[in-house]
DNA sequence: CGTACTTTTGAATCGCATCAAATCTGGTGG
DNA sequence: CCACCAGATTTGATGCGATTCAAAAGTACG
């Protein structure tokens, strides 16, 4: 099996679950699961893009996550059932690994240590989007955004400033405004995939 | 040791650790634990709250989460530090486990995945709560709330409704508001603890 | 009883959603 | 190579809903 997997992978899983790996593509348009589906392998995204949706009661679909790289589902992995559908938005190819397989290393101490950190690590990354999506105004969410996850004051773009909207939940003419305004008072600058923060000037919150 | 231990850390804490674990009596406006600081300890509300706070790059500090019951930093397991402050808001009890005996208890296959269930429910339930606070009126959200985080329909508050605002990103007044409208037009019945949907109404999303 | 806090109501304001439409863009096929 | 199309980007106008500020009424607690 000499499929290409990512370092990322290669460091955390044990060889016997390396080899059970497979590669997976995926068009635009399709599901990866289904909700209420038994999980038999766990999704690892190499390029393209998933989100996760799910039915509310009332029918319409709402995003849980997109995700653009790593795991899909981690949370799922004891689960009887997914609790949601993964909708490829752009075509791409993950790496499936067997669940059943998955489960089994989890008895391996070392590599349920790196488990536990990587859910760990997502729980972190979720406390701060709530934390984000509470803030009121779009500049404080934009702000926060570059913040938290970029480097250095620059936030480099996974996709279009659409789906960016869309992650700190507002909608992209409100978000193209803002950005427009923050440009023009030279708080940051914008290119066709990244945002900079200025160091001119500082952000005081009232 | 014959503190009272809750039953689902009976269940989850392999006996060794059961024997470690200690009641820990905290005051409102006090913390528990420091940003920064290295993790000593577990922490398990039993009573009172507590809510992470992070101070910004700003200096204003946001609440990451609010915690009236269960661990309070499960995140933080391996951490080197504490990645925010926990503040008591209620005065209280916590259980306290030592941190390192916590984690020599993941070598124990069978508490390494209990520990990776907590971990992908705390998981699912923030990513249900980040789909809550994207959604753009308050109906949305309180209705959702009612539907994920609810029995049957209703939902038992676990404080007062000023929290119940904080909780999903508005202000106060405005939760106050829109509850009595609901209650008017017969979508759900407020008492002083709980908010229940009657069959009545159904929501409709346009 | 007094204090602190929640609950409630009121009024003014503003930011954002919404709807509409124009421009720009990259990619496709003829 | 160009016409064309789907999607992203941008700008404009309008209205609603939530914030904000203020203040009153209710409630728990020492």
């Amino acid at each position: 099996m000499d499929i290409y997997i990512p370092e990322l992978l290669r460091e955390l899983l044990p060889k016997e679950l390396l080899k059970q790996c497979h590669a997976h593509h995926f068009e635009k348009g399709t599901y990866l699961f289904h909700q209420g589906k038994k999980p038999e392998y766990m999704f690892f995204i190499v390029s393209g893009e998933s989100v996760l949706t799910r039915i509310s009661n009332h029918g319409e679909p709402t995003t849980l996550q997109r995700c653009k790289g790593g795991f899909l589902s981690e949370a799922s992995l004891l689960s009887e059932k997914y609790h949601c559908d993964a909708y490829a938005t752009q075509t791409g190819m993950a790496i499936t690994i067997p669940t059943q397989a998955l489960r089994e290393a989890l008895m391996n101490s070392d590599f349920a240590i790196k488990w536990v950190q990587l859910l760990s690590r997502e729980i972190m990354r979720l406390r701060t989007q709530s934390e984000r999506l509470s803030l009121k105004d779009i500049k404080s969410k934009l702000l926060h955004l570059i913040e938290t996850e970029g480097t250095k004051g620059t936030l480099k773009l996974q996709a279009d400033f659409k789906s960016l909207a869309s992650e700190i939940g507002v909608t992209h003419e409100a978000l193209y405004r803002t950005i427009s305004t923050l440009e023009k008072d030279g708080t940051l600058i914008k290119t066709s995939n990244s945002l900079q923060l200025t160091r001119k000037k500082i952000y005081l919150a009232t």
